[in-house]
DNA sequence: CGGGTTGCTTGACACAGGTCAAGGCCCGAC
DNA sequence: GTCGGGCCTTGACCTGTGTCAAGCAACCCG
């Protein structure tokens, strides 16, 4: 039949192709993708919604269809430290599958956005029936492992200048006519880069001094890419 | 027959004993075990011989039999950094095992360690059949991500002297009639926390000047638990 | 025994970056 | 319009910590 299928098979096949879109069910069959449809849940989160704080049981793991998901950790004091941010086709929280203890940290939504959940039972239960779903959840879990191993190197051996430059190089790619678009707040930003506004802001403007970027509200130019890659491998020499 | 069994046999037995009291084999078959042990590899190392560096494909993972192994990463400056020392009993670098890209670390004895080599090939073989072995490797593997997640807000949180009283807490237990007795030299210590010889040589300095705790070679003495607690709660209170 | 090595401690100093405070800019509400 | 509140920027200041350097104690070895 070509007439439009039943609204809850529309909705179903749009969730399979989200599915398949995301890395960790990249190469499933159809049949596997269609038994996680058929219990993942969506949900939609305004901006600043929490999807969950540390220590709550962990309901399963999490899959970004649109938006983007600020994972963080709070100190007693209230200071917040971004573990990552989550965009659409990630997913995160895998860990909590695996283990009784509750989530390791927080997550809010930094802009409107949707999220896929993947219950935890139904999730196991697929896993233990499928072993290359279950390395393929490892080779995920090791992808995280491999980012916050580069976290810590970012927050131990390099100075906020680096990061920067670091940050810049890897966004460039999006960028549309040299000029790349900040997803949020410099403030977000200056978060996400683990250091104040203040500090953010006067980096910004010392590059800016070197003619090396410009940034007019929530666009920076990259004047000139390769000096900018030159600077970034410079810094990371001396350290 | 009550005669000793044949060398090869011990050594199995020996084996399979070892694989049992580690976190990540204990509750499996002796079928499962006798399987492991059978294409388990025992290596020795000396005193600062790598196990590993980064970069190089990845082998397997292991499994600390004896002594201690420090995980690290270098910078471009040469400047090391430590992930973590991995004592007898502990595995690490399960996430080699479930991605094509080589070690993401350095692995060097810190002591004269025996470690057992899980190769890649067998062991994803045996996960394949076994589900629940895949179970335990997420399980193990989200433990190493909150040890990370852990690390971090240590290293972004805390000062040096917070981070020092987290591990006199953590240690406390290990010590005996008061006594905690360091597993290096205090340079190993200072690496593990993060910091300089230097500076924990002052820090503990003050918190002897405090009466805490008094320091004599390898042994640190802990006068009064209680307020050591209370201090460090005090210092996460602030930040 | 003396000389070298190694590790620990202490002092002096420099610097990155966090915090506080004040001012400027933009924008939406009224 | 103009009032108010975010956000950004800039300046001034302070503190923690890394680094360099010198002195000291312990130990090994010929």
């Amino acid at each position: 039949m070509p007439a439009s299928p039943r609204p809850a098979d529309v909705k179903l096949t749009g969730l399979i192709g989200t599915l398949r879109c995301c890395q960790l069910f990249s190469g499933l069959s159809a049949e596997d993708l269609a038994v996680i449809a058929g219990f993942t849940v969506m949900q939609k989160l305004a901006k600043d919604d929490y999807l969950f704080h540390e220590g709550e049981p962990a309901r399963g793991c999490y899959l970004v269809q649109s938006g983007a998901v600020n994972v963080h950790r709070v100190s007693a004091a209230g200071k917040e430290q971004v573990i990552h941010v989550f965009r659409s086709g990630e997913s995160f929280a895998e860990a909590a599958l695996a283990t009784p203890t509750g989530y390791p940290a927080n997550a809010r939504a930094v802009e409107p956005s949707t999220v896929l959940i993947l219950p935890k039972a139904p999730l196991l239960d697929l896993i233990g029936h499928r072993p290359d779903l279950a390395l393929r959840m490892l080779g995920s879990m090791s992808g995280h492992l491999r980012v916050l191993v580069g976290m810590l190197d970012d927050l131990t051996l390099k100075d906020v200048e680096t990061r920067l430059l670091n940050w810049l190089v890897k966004h460039s790619h999006a960028a549309r006519g040299g000029a790349i678009q900040l997803p949020g707040t410099k403030r977000v930003l200056a978060a996400e880069l683990g250091t104040s506004s203040e500090t953010l802001s006067r980096t910004l403007g010392r590059l800016r001094d070197q003619r090396l970027i410009s940034v007019s509200g929530k666009k920076i130019t990259i004047h000139n890419l390769a000096a900018v890659q030159a600077m970034l491998r410079r810094n990371l020499g001396e350290n």
